[in-house]
RNA sequence: GCGGACGUGGCGAAACCGGUAGCCGCAGCGGACUUAAAAUCCGCUUUCCCCUGGAAGUGCGGGUUCGAGUCCCGCCGUCCGCACCA
């Protein structure tokens, strides 16, 4: 009996042989192809987690094959270190974050490299350390210099409680996530980077990433949110009407600059206008406020609560009538009223509108309301004039009671519009974007200090670059809320590098995004002395293959296109598009086990550790008593449903566990991990150990040309190939295990033997210690990741026998062999000879025969 | 509400261009080996029936075609993203 695959000292031997050939160093000045292979990087929570390794095997997988194939491969690691978590920890549990951080990275290094990635760990970089964040400081303080980097202030989510500005994400239901405080709006000076700069570009270069996803293009082009409509500006008239609620009205004062403009995508139905509104901070509502104490109490109103999603849904439409009204630009004597209105936001178009109830459901929901005229502008072709009901009309058709529009279609109409207002001056064709420039302030200590002193004199002054990196203090404490880096005694108290005098610090650190904008170009050069070597970072861009989680597909991949962008624009790069190909993988989940707690209480959830797992039930180990089994969910904390890795290292080796990642599931897909997975993968890398060790004992020679076995292996080397390029790791398995049943059913043979040693060559990119030992075991030359990848045959690849269909009337009733290539007739003849055949027919001659060579006939009775 | 993806055995899934639906794995059933078990190996496994064969079958209803999981139209369901975006 042939001894078992040994995974501890397999695993030992190999990762120590690989490391001792550096054989997965890059080498900048390679005469070979390039190929840079890159998973996203994690953020160093403290233990690799399932996700991790199958985003690392899939990785692996590329690279290992890319490496095989001749290219020369960049496949590098490092930490997304700075963040949240840390600061947690560390209010939590009374540690620094940046040992916090080092201990977590050092224990999931040693994870990682049990796994046996191939992986270039010179190029390891942690973004929470001075050489890469300095790098980064001195990166933004290009941007600054080329007006990429503003200051501003802005409306944020505040936590009055933690003291600090919270994201979207982090409030729920108007509360701050840890402190529970009620979250106000707040106005703060913050830093900006100029992406809506790049909005066009942005979405132009979408157009060329072929290899990216259609749903993340599509994300993303929905995110940047182009519009294209008119812009104009409304008069405001000098009779003012009696409005609710405010003092008599003196006309000359109240038109004083209070023309505004607003934003339309439908200037096609301006003759449907029945009034105007403002946003609750447009400066103009602010500006009546101060006379007008209703106003004010009704934006006080508006402004209670988070600009959180869940905060404005379902909320009524209420407005506040000015008392002003604006001359409608198409027809100086119609008036509209002008309101400010809660559901028009300041951010986006200019912060006013006019409102068509006809076209336009909000405003139709609040001229209801306030008892504003309701007129079908747009009728759909061929049905002309129904009066509108509690549902505005947004399809197409052709305009109706707008004078010189009359009779044209949407967009003849909207192009009719532009052309007069542009003509007489009022308002111009434009675009706006949903896009908005991306604040990078966040008060907080684990984070990259961005490099400004604040003087009073001077005003912003860049850190020079001689002083950079802008190191974060470590003595700092977590005691009480807020940032540390602003409590800091000493930190912020500098001299103004312009005129000497005291001078203050910026205590906001970057958001953390920033970080992973750039990295991957940090991984192709990382000199000490620059943010990256040019010449070098180009010679390695774009990342051909980019993978990671699909729930990056906005912010992250779309900071990063801007980040690269911004450096090419200022003259530091030439590629723009960072990444060539993405894929974004599935998620790994797993059943959940309970026990109910009665009515109204949620159940008690038992982790899979705690739990014995039998083929159709479960029981808890500690009571030997039952446990519901339930849905397949995503691994989380509160349903208990994680598993450890490490364990699963331990038990069954890094093999097993990176065949079984990829194994099952499309990758795009979620994997559901499970024991039974596991075994099935363990069972097959003994299987393929069995098969080195018997063949290191095989008759060599010549092989026989005409073996199926030749055949077989040949089409598996054609099929795998193609499979790895389309990341279709789960067909390569399939694929592999056929291969593997039909080596262990061939006699002895140099073919067998030769099977074998291809086999261990398609497998090693997933199971890459077993096929060196296998490699080893049956004498191969040197290290089976030295070994050229296996070419397919062409003669081999081709069957000379087909199985032809035969049908009648399309349904299936006979097949038969019949060599490739066969003449029509000849098929056609044999299938009407075949006896099956002939009893489908019942005597009847078929009035018409359809023959697709290599393929089957059909037979139409 | 808008945009997108998906729907195939008990389960994860295959199926090139419209051409034999269900490769491979998991689970299950039967058998061999064994004192026994584990491990291993062999076989079966979409459903139904009047079982040397036949019928039905890829969410539902239509259509195109000699032929549809695949193309077209209309529903239903699940998941994801975005959302008072003017």
């Amino acid at each position: 009996m042939a001894p078992k695959f040994d995974h501890h000292a397999a695993e030992a031997r190999w990762q120590a042989a690989w490391d001792a050939a550096q054989s997965y160093r890059a080498d900048d000045d390679s005469p070979r192809p390039k190929a840079y292979v890159l998973e996203m990087f994690p953020y160093p929570s403290g233990r690799i987690h399932t996700g991790h390794v199958r985003n690392y095997t899939m990785g692996d997988v590329i690279a290992r094959t890319r490496r095989a194939q001749g290219y020369e491969v960049l496949h590098p690691m490092g930490w997304d270190a700075f963040g949240m978590p840390a600061e947690n920890a560390a209010m939590e549990r009374g540690v620094h974050p940046g040992g916090w951080t080092r201990d977590n990275i050092a224990a999931m290094r040693a994870q990682l490299k049990r796994l046996g990635f191939a992986l270039d760990w010179s190029r390891e970089l942690a973004t929470c350390e001075p050489e890469y964040y300095g790098q980064e400081q001195a990166l933004f303080l290009d941007l600054l210099e080329a007006g990429l980097v503003y200051r501003k202030e802005s409306a944020v989510n505040w936590d009055p409680v933690d003291m600090t500005v919270l994201a979207n994400e982090q409030v729920i239901d108007g509360r701050g996530w840890r402190s529970g405080a009620i979250v106000e709006r707040r106005r703060l000076s913050q830093w900006f980077l100029a992406i809506t700069d790049f909005a066009e570009d942005l979405l132009a270069g979408l157009g060329t990433l072929a290899d990216w996803p259609e749903k993340v293009r599509l994300m993303q082009e929905n995110w940047i949110g182009k519009s294209q409509g008119m812009r104009f500006t409304f008069q405001v008239a000098d009779d003012a009407r009696a409005a609710t609620d405010s003092p008599t009205p003196d006309p000359s004062r109240m038109r004083e600059g209070r023309n505004f403009d607003v934003f339309t995508t439908r200037p096609d139905t301006l003759f449907g206008a029945s009034f105007a509104a403002l946003a609750p901070d447009h400066p103009i509502s602010l500006s009546l406020a101060e006379t007008n104490p209703g106003l004010a109490a009704f934006i006080a109103e508006c402004r209670a609560g988070g600009t959180a999603t869940a905060d404005i849904e379902g909320q009524e439409k209420k407005g506040f009538d000015t008392g002003l009204s604006v001359i409608h630009p198409l027809d100086p004597t119609i008036r509209l009223p002008v309101f400010v209105a809660n559901f028009v936001l300041m951010d986006y178009g200019t912060g006013a509108i006019f409102g068509c109830p006809a076209h336009d459901q909000r405003d139709l929901d609040f001229a209801r309301k306030y008892q504003l005229p309701v007129t079908r502008v747009v009728a759909p072709e061929g049905e002309a004039d129904a009066p509108i009901h509690n549902e505005a009309y947004t399809g197409p058709g052709r305009l109706v009671h707008s004078r010189f529009l009359d009779g044209l279609t949407v967009e003849e109409g909207k192009a009719a519009v532009i052309a007069r207002a542009e003509a007489e001056g009022w308002g111009t064709g434009t675009t706006v974007w949903r896009l908005r420039d991306w604040g990078v302030s966040r008060q907080r200590y684990w984070g990259t200090p961005i490099p400004i002193i604040h003087c009073e004199v001077c005003g912003i002054v860049p850190v020079p670059k001689k002083q950079l990196p802008v190191v974060l203090p470590e003595d700092v404490s977590f005691d009480v809320p807020g940032n540390p880096l602003d409590r800091h005694p000493t930190w912020k108290h500098v001299d103004c590098p312009q005129c000497g005098k005291a001078a203050r610090r910026e205590t906001d650190t970057l958001d953390t995004f920033v970080d992973s904008s750039w990295y991957f170009i940090r991984f192709a050069s990382g000199p000490a002395d620059q943010p990256f070597d040019r010449r070098i970072a180009e010679q390695w861009l774009p990342v051909g293959q980019y993978i990671g989680g699909v729930e990056h597909a906005i912010l992250h991949l779309l900071y990063a296109r801007f980040w690269t962008r911004a450096l090419a624009h200022i003259g530091r790069i030439s590629v723009t598009e960072p990444f060539a190909g993405l894929f974004t993988q599935g998620m790994v989940t797993h059943e959940t086990y309970s026990r109910p707690q009665g009515e109204g209480v949620a159940p008690l959830y038992f982790s899979p550790a705690e739990v014995e797992r039998s083929s159709q039930s479960a029981i808890l180990k500690a009571d030997g008593l039952p446990v519901e089994i339930g849905r397949v969910i995503k691994m989380s904390k509160s349903k208990k449903n994680v598993v450890d890795p490490d364990a699963y290292l331990e038990t069954y080796g890094a093999d097993a566990v990176r065949w079984f990642v990829l194994s099952d599931s499309p990758p795009e897909r979620d994997l559901a991990w499970s024991d039974a997975g596991i075994d099935g993968a363990a069972r097959l890398v003994q299987r393929i150990w069995k098969l080195a060790d018997e063949a290191a004992d095989a008759p060599q020679g010549v092989m026989d040309a005409d073996d199926k076995l030749l055949r077989l292996l040949h089409k598996t080397i054609a099929a795998i190939t193609a499979d790895i390029d389309k990341l279709q790791f789960n067909k390569a398995i399939a694929r592999l295990y056929e291969l593997v049943s039909a080596i262990e059913r061939a006699p002895a043979s140099p073919t067998r033997r030769q099977a074998v040693i291809t086999l261990l060559q398609l497998c090693a990119p997933m199971v890459p210690h077993l096929a060196e030992e296998g490699w080893a075991r049956l004498g191969q030359p040197g290290m089976i990741v030295d070994a050229a990848w296996p070419v397919a045959d062409p003669a081999l690849l081709v069957d000379d026998m087909v199985t032809i269909a035969v049908q009648v009337n399309g349904k299936l009733r006979d097949s038969f062999e019949a060599a490739k290539g066969a003449p029509r007739e000849t098929i056609e003849a044999e299938a009407l000879a075949r006896e099956k055949i002939v009893r489908a027919l019942d005597g009847k001659a078929p009035k018409k025969v359809i023959v697709v060579p290599d393929r089957l006939v059909n037979l139409v009775a």
